[in-house]
DNA sequence: CATGAATGAGCATTCATTCAT
DNA sequence: TATGAATGAATGCTCATTCAT
């Protein structure tokens, strides 16, 4: 990241004496960076990433609405970041959930449910993340997709392994993994759009409705 | 200064005809009105409903902006058309597949099918009504939820049947036509933003895959 | 297309001295505020309210029409502000006019006199006040009436001593009073309407015409 | 008046059958003159010049915004056909009072009743008179100003009589006549703007107060 | 590092006015 | 005669962004 400023080779008393050790103000900075995040994240998550201004965010954390810049480059900057730590997040979960101890069948289930249990306990990223179109920000940024591409390969080996250890009915990894994607994100963007039809129990209803259908129909009885 | 608007200037009589028999006049008044709801709809799609400016819209279809009000309110009022107007469509759609002949099961498919369908044809009107937040437009409006209401209630009425012939396994009515929908809406909200990974045949495989899935899956299989 | 504002072109800082001392920063600040009071006063009056716009006073000032929403809230608060302090400085002209030294009857004579010179020395403010009707402005400003209500009341205040003590012709104070206010107001208004008719001379005679006209018509000669 | 469009050489059938009496046809223009006259008038007054639009005033009436201007040319005319109908009202009014058959003394007397309860007749024409600023209106009519003057001259005439009839205190009659103009508008404008506080009774105690107050204190009591 | 001041561009909406019918 | 359609200009206001301190 190119310093734009060239920090003074004097500092002045004032500064001196407000000096702190380097660690403890660096680690500061990043706290601010990171409280922006999530205040703009639930900002655009209500009202739309149009609906929200620079201002409504500085004044969410108490902070001048010029002190953001010092942290984001502008206002598409900072959802770019949000949505890619989104991304990091989901990258890590789907990651984790898949490297449980057991067969494809299991490992399947993991990261089915974490998928799941991803938006809902992340409800502003995942609607960031899947439920806007955001393209713009991809554009010219694809050396940043990383996570992203991950996250979808994540679920596509596994779903590979289960076919190929005969765990999933003979077909296209990719179109089976698809259709396992699209259950979790049906379930998932539902229950955060109308969060009154999705109570925790009836959730907990679905989700095992869901499971066993899948079980039934994509496993392989022969086996 | 209370100074003299200009007149606007016209554009010549031969550039846009007009004017003519009351019947032509009125054709052309709701053609128009079509028009915007078109642009509007894809722009809004494109760049979310506060992303678009009225002025946008005008330029898009070569009118000026003030022009928009004569065949809307305002802003809210050309949302609200088009969502109205895409869940008569939809209704329409669901109604028809659900009246198909056969037994509850394949009336269920043709639902499903149709509702994946529909997504599909009118990928605009389905993200409007399904893939963004606009509660607010029915706050004031409730008068106008029919259509809305009684899509809804189509699928579920359905799966409430077959359940009670028997040809779906005994459970909540609601759990299982929310999965169902849950599995619907997955498959369409993915293939509208992500047209590239959907193409035609990958789709139907996907939808085969899909109802081979919920048959193996909900069907009760001692009948 | 969230195309990006471009930054505005900055003036020269040559060309406008700002960022000095916090307390010359201060005083800045408000001179500005008077500044933009009194263009915006002076124009509301000439156009009317509604017929002059933040930006035409933005323009007399030589600042952006956005400069403006940072001394006042809105088009309706800067209003407030100038007939607010209009009445302030009415209440404190009347106020110290009617401390005068002497009999009831002169000091009647030195609020008249102080009524006329404050509209005189302050058509604008006058003309705000008096001659426009701005009943809106204190509808959900009731708390602020004070100053207002307090210069009704020194005239009322007066006219009912020196009917007390005699000097003036038994009568209900009220209608004396609205007699006097009126005669002021009269003269005042026409005045300020007419400059050409009301040389400092032809005031004069006004005057004593009139204040002689108040004293043989309305004191009481018995005494 | 130059009419723009030449009237076609052959009536439409339509035209013919529609036809009416040619007097007939004139009233009834006239008579919608007037009615945007009178709806225009209420409207300015109640909301402002500039806080009125013609479409506004157009619905009011129940015509297209677009007929308002086959009878005024635009909306400062429409404006101005008022003030100036105002005005010639206005003179008739003092006229007629100042016909009187009694001596100067009584005849003023008249004239100054006779303009309070113009204005309190007509407060609409009142304040679009003489309580808003609408010197534009004239700055390119001078040569329709004869009835504004005219009425400015009746009271002079008289005053100007009384005093050399020896009724008045000598003095310059102009002086005489503006206190006099003020304090009759000084009661009518307030008794418009501030309804409430002029109730009929009250109106006629200071009417009372306020003639004796004349007589008492410029009348030369020699006589 | 954080901020106050400032601004050009933009927004939804309304307006006065014109034109052809 | 009256009107529907259309429009450029304007309005109050907000926004993202910059600059110098």
């Amino acid at each position: 990241m190119p310093q734009k400023r060239r920090a003074p080779v004097r500092q002045s008393t004032a500064e001196r004496i407000r000096h702190v050790s380097r660690a403890r103000r660096e680690k500061a900075k990043e706290e601010l960076s990171r409280n922006i995040l999530q205040a703009a994240g639930a900002l655009f998550l209500k009202h739309g990433y149009e609906g929200i201004s620079m201002r409504q965010i500085a004044e969410k954390i108490g902070y001048s609405a010029t002190t953001i810049y010092r942290h984001y480059e502008n206002k598409d900057d900072l959802l770019f970041a949000i949505v890619y730590e989104g991304f990091v997040k989901f990258n890590q979960a789907l990651g984790k959930a898949s490297k449980v101890s057991g067969d494809p069948l299991s490992r399947l289930k993991s990261v089915c449910a974490a998928y799941v249990m991803f938006g809902l306990k992340n409800p502003i990223y995942y609607q960031l993340m899947f439920m806007q179109r955001f393209d713009f920000l991809f554009e010219k940024r694809s050396a940043q997709q990383a996570p992203m591409i991950a996250s979808f390969e994540v679920m596509q080996q596994i779903v590979t392994e289960a076919i190929q250890t005969g765990r999933l009915k003979r077909g296209d990894p990719e179109t089976t993994s698809t259709v396992l994607w699209a259950v979790g994100h049906g379930i998932t963007s539902l229950a955060i759009a109308d969060p009154k039809r999705f109570s925790k129990r009836r959730l907990e209803e679905i989700m095992q409705v869901t499971m066993q259908m899948i079980l039934s129909g994509l496993v392989d009885a022969r086996r």
